[in-house]
DNA sequence: AGAGTCAGTTGCAAAAGTAAACTGACTCCC
DNA sequence: GGGAGTCAGTTTACTTTTGCAACTGACTCT
């Protein structure tokens, strides 16, 4: 019913699985390289594998050769991957209040300043952030196109 | 390696597989009962069972009683679920982006005003909107109290 | 030549997911 | 009061996906 009309189903079949964004994480982090990634998750490596073939095939990594002979690639974000960056803060800060008390293990800070940051949902028009209380759901320009 | 310095490990612990979000999207929506999940996701009812559990157990939705003869339960987010609306807003925001050519098939509404939202990561100090290039992480006050 | 590294591939057992049938406690309607 | 229907599950049989370990291939280093 409601399942296409929502962009969050098809994100999290791209990205929706066990591990697909702690690979991301770690990429953000400035893993690069098989081996890396591999020791840092304790993920499989046949699952690696295709973990990577399908960030690569989704545009979400590309993979960068960083020697011949023999052939070695590394794996970087695109401008796609790199905008999961606000998915992945708001699901840490959300780990951060729940399953750590409040205190978080890891703070993300501004690069210029190291202020802690934070993430709001805001409003342009009445230039104020938002509790969830004050969202609502509504078909968009997307939705209208198909009934056309 | 990094596994346990960070939230998000942990937080896809609890949220991270196929369903649990598309439930608490569901729920945050305004769905209530088994069947109506069961319905809106075409989820089994065996998993939908296993997951609402998993929900009420980590604290994420509690049971409510509806009715008695026969007895009834719904389902309703609690703090701690409604806590993950930024994560749900980020997801859906990038599904927007990268998977409707930025037409969002559901758009969300400042409920006051009607106006389409912006999620931003802010700084303080700088008051100003950081794109995923200025953000850094460090161990925060958590990791910090274990070295003092 | 032998040992080591890196990035995978292959094979198999275990876990998770799916679909469909079944259960139990009721209500509704003739 | 008997039959049909609803709702929220449970059970069962089957398929798919994971996870682990061992193996491969192309090299380098000593």
């Amino acid at each position: 019913m409601s399942n296409n009309e929502c962009s969050i189903q098809q994100t999290l079949d791209v990205i929706g699985d066990r591990w697909m964004l702690l690979i991301i994480r770690n990429l953000f982090r400035g893993a690069r390289r098989f081996g890396e990634l591999e020791e840092d998750l304790g993920i499989a490596k046949n699952l690696l594998t295709a973990r990577l073939n399908k960030l690569v095939g989704a545009g979400i990594a590309e993979r960068v050769p960083y020697q011949e002979r023999p052939l070695r690639h590394e794996y970087l974000l695109t401008q796609k991957g790199r905008d999961l960056s606000p998915s992945l803060v708001a699901l840490m800060k959300w780990g951060d209040r729940w399953c750590n008390d409040g205190s978080a293990p890891t703070v993300l800070v501004h690069s210029d300043c190291g202020t802690p940051l934070m993430q709001v949902t805001h409003c342009p028009t009445c230039d104020d952030s938002l509790d969830p209380g004050q969202i609502r759901s509504r078909p968009g320009p997307g939705a209208q196109e198909a009934l056309r």
